[in-house]
DNA sequence: CTTGACATTGGAGCCACTACAGGGTTTAGG
DNA sequence: CCTAAACCCTGTAGTGGCTCCAATGTCAAG
């Protein structure tokens, strides 16, 4: 497949996957006669991982090293830091979901509308603090 | 209280919080006799919102319009644009939450050994591929 | 009166893209 | 065959959101 193909069924763009290329973070695919990179099913998922990783806000280079060797099924080689890394970005996903416990509380009636697409209403009485 | 008790209570950094002044999203605090912002209690709040808004990747101008008008208890004044910005995140995270699971599945046996901090065996190749 | 932790400013640097310029190729329709 | 749109190529510049740094000031403790 062609680049804007695998970059659709990522849900990322033609130009991150250039990006990581550059990078030396992607093998370089084939090139069809016309200079064109061509990837096989295999990148998808190869990507697939990579882009979850980024997701959690792993850095780069990290997120391409696991994915990397995860695709060989080597896992076993994968560094202690970098295991720690993940172990890292696991906790704080935890405490993500807190602070957005948080964020719901002060943002309830905005949420409500936003559901059903209603003008708000409502008034918030916390923090009332007047600039001057 | 200072700039760096401030960052400390919000878990980020003065730079980042002088950065957001620069930017004229924070109402300049007052300064001590010796030039030192000087913050009072509400600011915890406020800022706390406008950082929980910014961990879900809200762009930092819409995360600090919001906050502050929810601060000062504005929130009808607040855009469709951005309640439309809000809603969009949420479906995001439970994106998210989706991709973090199909993340388990395939780092499963790593995340073992993440628990146990387990030593690596080998060093990491630089990422070229090889099947043979 | 020095040491060290904190503060100030301005500016440079960094990461991970993103946008753009200036081109080539493929494909659908006329 | 011609054209237009939609794709692709390379390279470089720009962006967002900080982060780090230098040079300097302030203040409490020893």
């Amino acid at each position: 497949m062609r680049i804007g193909e695998l970059a659709d069924r990522l849900g990322i763009t033609t130009g991150a996957i250039r990006f990581y290329e550059r990078r030396g973070l992607l093998v370089s695919p084939a090139r069809s006669g016309n200079g064109y990179r061509d990837y096989g099913e295999d990148c998808v998922e190869r990507l697939r991982l990579l882009v979850g990783l980024r997701h959690l806000d792993l850095p780069l280079g990290q997120a391409a090293q696991l994915s990397s060797l995860c695709a060989e099924g080597r896992c076993d080689e994968v560094s202690a830091e970098l295991r720690a890394a993940i172990a890292n970005k696991r906790r704080e996903l935890a405490r993500r979901m807190d602070e957005l416990r948080y964020l719901d509380r002060r943002l309830a009636h905005l949420g409500g509308q936003l559901e059903t697409g209603e003008a708000p209403r409502t008034l918030i009485t916390t923090g009332k603090e007047e600039h001057g």
